[in-house]
DNA sequence: TGTAAAATAGTCAAATTTGAATATAATAAT
DNA sequence: ATTATTATATTCAAATTTGACTATTTTACA
C-alpha cells in the first residue's frame, strides 16, 4: 500500500514523528495526490514497527502538548522501501470512476436531474484542475520533472473527464441518454 | 457504496440470487467498470437486508447444488436506490492513480528501470483501451448511449494516460527525471 | 475412461479503512 | 474578556474489504 511507502520515503530524509509526516505531505502538497488518512497513518506506523522496518528513536514532551514519538527507518526498512517502490510501481489495480457506477443506472434517474449533477461534477473537476495548474506554476524553479510530470498528468486527466462529461451531459439534456444504436458523434468542438 | 447500488439496481429488473447479480454484471460487462468482489457482494446483500432494502423471496435447491437465496426489492430499497443513485452522481470522491505515490518518490528509484516499468504500464492501459475499443463497437447496436459515453470515457481517459507516461519515460530514459528548474516540453508529438 | 479445469454458490477470519472522539494549547476575532 | 477556530498529537470502535477456503457439478480433453 501507498500509505508505507509515503512514511519509509519520508523517513529516508531523516526521523519524524507521524504528524510531522502528515504536516511535510501537506508542506510539499502530497495530500493533493496522495491519499492518507491519518487513522491510516498511525495504523501503518504501528505495522511498520512490528516489522521492524521502523524503530521509536525518542519520545519527547513539548510544553504540555501530548507525546511525539520520533521514528527512524532500520536497514530492512530501506530494503522495504525499494520493495515497495517497485511495487508500487507495476501496480495495476484498478481505478473505478464512481460515475462509471452511476452512469450505468443513469436510465433509471432523471435527466435534467443529471444533467444538472454532471454539471456540478465538472465544475469540481474544473477547479481541482485549476488548482493544480496553478501549484504546478508555482513549483517549476523549485521541484524536480518527474514532480511536474505527475502534477502534469493530474491536469491532463481531469481535462480528459471535463471533454468526456461535457458530452455526455449535452446528451443528458437532450434527453438521449436511453436512446439504443445510436452512435456517439466524437468530433471535437472545443 | 456502488455496491449497494448496482444490487438495488439489478434487483429492479427483478428478484435474482447474489450470485446471479454477480453473472449479470459479467454479461453486461460491469466488472470492466465497477468493482465488486465476492466477499463485498454477499456483505452487502446482508446489510441490504438487515435494513430491509430487500427481503427472502424463496430458497431454492437444484440437484444437489448449494443453496440459492433469491432476494426481491421492497419499496424503501426503491427509495434507498434513488438516494444512492444521487450520492453516486455527486459523489466527490477523489481517484488517486498508484502512480502518484510511485512517482513522488521515484528519485529513490533506478531511473531505467522506471523507464522500464513505465512501459509495461503503458501496455498494459493500451490493452485495457483497446479491449474497452472492442467492447464499445460490439455494444453500438445494442446499447443505450449513456452505456457508450461511459465506454468511451474510459477508452479516452485511458488515451489521456499514455500519453502522460509516453512523456515521463522518456525523461526517464533521458535520466532528467531528477533535473529541477526545468519546465516540461508539453508540444503533441503524437 | 480418467482427470483437469471451469462454473456454481457461498463462508469466514484477518487486515485495513474510516471517521469520530479525546485532550490541550495557541491564535484570532468580536 | 470571551468565544471560536486552528494547530498539535493520538486513539479507538465499528464498518468494510480482501482473499483464501469449502464443496459440488459440469464440461473439456487426452
Amino acid at each position: 500500500m501507498s500509505v508505507r511507502l509515503v512514511i519509509l520515503g519520508l523517513l529516508m530524509e531523516g526521523d519524524k514523528h507521524p504528524y510531522e509526516i502528515s504536516q511535510v505531505m501537506k508542506e510539499r502538497v502530497m495530500d493533493h495526490y496522495i491519499k492518507l488518512p491519518k487513522g491510516s497513518l498511525y495504523y501503518a506506523i504501528t505495522q511498520l514497527e512490528k516489522k521492524e522496518y521502523i524503530k521509536v528513536i525518542e519520545t519527547v514532551r513539548e510544553c504540555n502538548r501530548p507525546e511525539k514519538t520520533i521514528y527512524r527507518i532500520t536497514e530492512a526498512g530501506r530494503e522495504e522501501f525499494q520493495r515497495l517502490l517497485i511495487q508500487q510501481f507495476t501496480s495495476s489495480e484498478r481505478r473505478y470512476h464512481p460515475l462509471y457506477a452511476a452512469l450505468a443506472f443513469a436510465k433509471l434517474g432523471d435527466p435534467l436531474q443529471i444533467a444538472e449533477m454532471l454539471r456540478i461534477q465538472m465544475e469540481e473537476i474544473k477547479a481541482g484542475v485549476e488548482g493544480m495548474e496553478r501549484i504546478y506554476e508555482e513549483h517549476i524553479p523549485q521541484v524536480s520533472r518527474v514532480i511536474l510530470h505527475m502534477m502534469m498528468g493530474i491536469i491532463e486527466i481531469g481535462r480528459a473527464e471535463i471533454k468526456w462529461l461535457d458530452r455526455v451531459r449535452e446528451d443528458a439534456l437532450a434527453g438521449q441518454l436511453s436512446e439504443v444504436g445510436e452512435p456517439l458523434d466524437l468530433t471535437d468542438k472545443a
